[in-house]
DNA sequence: CCTTGACATAACATTTCAGTTATATTCTAT
DNA sequence: ATAGAATATAACTGAAATGTTATGTCAAGG
């Protein structure tokens, strides 16, 4: 499938980086929406919004689909896999030192059989 | 204790958003170093070392003290405790729309009673 | 066809980031 | 005290990120 290069979680971890960028997506997982939708409640021009939704895109956060006149902005359902193997990896290293974020993040892996 | 600004979570995610960050993390699960036996396998000047450890520093992933005439850094414990929280909140709202996610990250909450 | 609404893109200014070299600081050892 | 190793800090540079305004594009409606 697609690889795990150093970027892509560049990409991630960068795009999580920004407290609009995260409040787009909290937005968005109560519902798909429209870029002047979520423009609104951010006092910020469309076209920097804009612009957030692409970083969001181009991590793998966030897909777009046309609806008529508008894009539908929509969370990609596996915008998050390409963190939690390397959270896991680390947390679980982690956890053979200090023992405390292994009964949070050594969860995070059992059961990834799945395609 | 200490409360979570959004910029927390922003230096948290923008810290790790590197490469060459996160491999200092990783080779920090292994036991702690100083600044000389992080710099060595990177290619890249000591200041430079110096200065993404200040970022991991200041995003609280990562503790200093002083060992003789050597600065040894160390993951902190609870470095990932802000992203935590983030994470299965999204990662709970989003298992209600698809149902993928939530066997991976839904049980990064259940037993956070622990100072 | 012409307008309007919903976006994308262009061009630009400002700030922040990442890296370099040079230099200061601080222990350890002699 | 002096030298040397291990870092930190300063000053600088180039690239990338973030935001703005102005404008282009495309679909729906009159």
């Amino acid at each position: 499938m697609e690889n795990q290069t150093p970027e892509t979680l560049d990409r991630l971890f960068a795009a999580l980086a920004d407290q609009t960028r995260r409040a787009i997506l909290m937005r968005l997982t109560q519902g798909d929406a429209g870029v002047m939708d979520l423009a609104e409640p951010f006092a910020m021009s469309q076209p920097a919004i804009s612009r957030h939704i692409k970083v969001l895109e181009g991590a793998g956060l966030v897909t777009r689909h046309r609806s008529g006149a508008h894009r539908m902005c929509r969370l990609a359902p596996d915008g998050f896999s390409a963190i939690e193997p390397w959270l896991s990896l680390i947390a679980n290293t982690y956890a053979q030192k200090y023992d405390r974020l292994d009964t949070v993040l050594e969860t995070m892996s059992p059961n990834k059989g799945d395609t």
